[in-house]
DNA sequence: TCCCCGCCTGAAATCGTTTACATGTTTAGC
DNA sequence: GCTAAACATGTAAACGATTTCAGGCGGGGA
């Protein structure tokens, strides 16, 4: 039973007006007569009309999608963000795209072409967007249809959405303190990240306050990834003086270590206490379970894609300083932190 | 620098050819001749001309877009498999949209009209969809445009994509058993779920050929996720007879399972082996490394996107028997697995 | 009674493509 | 050398919505 698409005018004509008529009951309904516009909503229920997005998008010069820019699609981290996005477009009659930036064929330029063309506004998971490119956005006008959430970019006049990166890693490093730790290791980020730098930075600053000295080889450069994990975990074993308590840029890289401490024989969290950041829905069924930063992925990226929506319908809701709005974390104590060995 | 946008005729001007040759040369270039086709793409590339995609999918009516149907936009287990769809999507001018089918607001009738509506094809990866909702699929036309993906429905005429589940299981008890396991617990997927019943037909199968027992209370109820993989744990842990080896319907439910055993002193393997279904990015780091069924997610959905588009485009390469299309897995040997303990 | 002013509504232009049909120009066949 | 077919291009009509502009109608003030 495949019935021909009903048009507006179909409508028009159950209802016995005209298609603006039919038009301004679907975007301004109070601009109509009662009786007027009960007939026309009659008529679009008998009729069982849908709008045609293609004409509309046409007629109305947009492009009725927003695009989400995201670093890699298959790191589950970003599946909670998406799906907060995702809730707020449902919402509204804008198509929600999604593209990998660091897929195969997915290059620069191409990139830029692709999006602005096809999209009224983006959001970027990606704060390692180059600088030409980032460029090239705003010479296309990206200027107020394109925010990021989560990363972001360093100096760019473009709002963001973040989590309180920094404190975040103070309250890990002032958790370890609390427990005894004095002798703390860090396995940071990839090196031109954002998140890496704020996360650093957090830790740098509470080991600093709290009096802690600052060894450089327990600085241990990572990428968030599981495998970044294992290969600090070595390094780690080769040491002399072994740290007694690590903080991780993230649960991957947690995980990653921790993993490769246990086959070794060491012990966590008797030898040696971990804690993460981000709490991904696995972190609380880790062996041991994982302390860690908790980020609210899904509330990060509801308030982005609210905030995009805003600027796309011409609301200009003026955001706190810096154009940043900066989502609470916290901390999760669990089973992976524990006082030091004693002696230490 | 915001230039407005370039049209068909500015190109066309631009070449001293009609609108309908700029179009022409970029739908049937070989259509044209040499000399035109030329001053055309050289006129195209002056200009910066990007085609309209609201006018063009109006006037060819269609949509421009493929929807792909996620039963949880933030289970992890999804994300590899939208990037493989996204990959081929991305080289093709349709965009991927994206709807949490369990999502707030996302009630069904909506689901469909939302669906049929805005784009022209779909990808469920939800075997769940009820069967009214089926029906309604069916009448709008959407036989042709619409297939399954990981999951899909019993009894419907629409092509999926699937991994071989059934094998996956059988391997998974012929790996306990070649172990010395004869004691085998199961941990099943949600009862309606085709996954579910694939995994326990495999698991029976291999079980009935091998000459294993049946016991009916090892066959525990769970619905693929880490809660209750929690709650089988202590379903076992309360068991007088305890099985030696579990067989759990997904890697989720295996790291709840061994979160809690191990949290309860039951060690794994040496007191209890256990096997996953999935083979998630963490499985190799998980405390112990997971022995588990491999799934090919990537490739998965690259498949069911080549096939819709196939579809799509009016190619129809014929499907083997029954519309199925199946991956096949592999039994992947970590360290969650060993002998039963002796005298078992 | 007449005029003016809101308030609703309708006619028609418009958004940027694609494509059926028309037109003009070669080429091939005899 | 003539006709028909093949080929290359142009003209103009859609696709289905939104929105400007103008007109009809009724009511209130003078």
């Amino acid at each position: 039973m495949v019935d021909k698409p009903v048009r507006i005018q179909d409508v028009a004509r159950a209802a016995r007006v005209s298609t603006a008529t039919v038009s301004r009951a679907l975007s301004t309904p109070d601009k109509l007569s009662e009786e007027t516009r009960k007939a026309v909503f009659e008529a679009i229920r008998l009729t069982g009309y849908r709008v045609n997005q293609a004409a509309r998008n046409l007629r109305m010069q947009r492009a009725g999608a927003v695009l989400i820019l995201v670093p890699n699609l298959s790191n589950p981290f970003f599946s909670q963000i998406l799906a907060g996005i995702s809730g707020v477009f449902m919402e509204t009659d804008y198509s929600v795209l999604i593209a990998d930036t660091r897929a195969r064929g997915a290059d620069d330029t191409r990139l830029v072409d692709y999006s602005l063309a096809r999209v009224d506004g983006i959001i970027s998971l990606d704060g390692g967007l180059r600088p030409e490119i980032m460029a090239e956005f705003a010479d296309r006008g990206a200027g107020d249809r394109m925010l990021f959430a989560c990363e972001w970019v360093q100096d760019t006049p473009l709002p963001s959405v973040r989590s309180d990166n920094v404190t975040g890693a103070r309250l890990a490093i002032q958790h370890l303190y609390d427990l005894g730790h004095r002798n703390i290791a860090h396995v940071t980020g990839p090196e031109d990240n954002v998140l890496t730098h704020a996360r650093r930075t957090g830790m740098l600053e509470q080991r600093a306050r709290l009096g802690l000295p600052v060894q450089e080889d327990w600085i241990i450069r990572g990428d968030f990834s599981l495998d970044s994990g294992r290969d600090a975990a070595r390094r780690i074993l080769e040491m002399a003086h072994r740290p007694t308590a690590v903080f991780c840029a993230s649960d991957q890289v947690a995980f990653g270590l921790i993993s490769t401490l246990t086959a070794a024989g060491v012990r966590v969290p008797e030898d040696l206490s971990v804690v993460g950041f981000d709490d991904i829905e696995l972190s609380e069924y880790y062996v041991p379970a994982l302390t860690t930063i908790r980020q609210f992925r899904r509330t990060l990226g509801a308030r982005a894609a609210r905030l995009l929506l805003d600027r796309l319908t011409g609301a200009r809701p003026d955001l706190p300083d810096g154009d940043v709005l900066m989502v609470d974390v916290e901390l999760v104590v669990r089973d992976s932190t524990a006082p030091p060995p004693s002696g230490r």
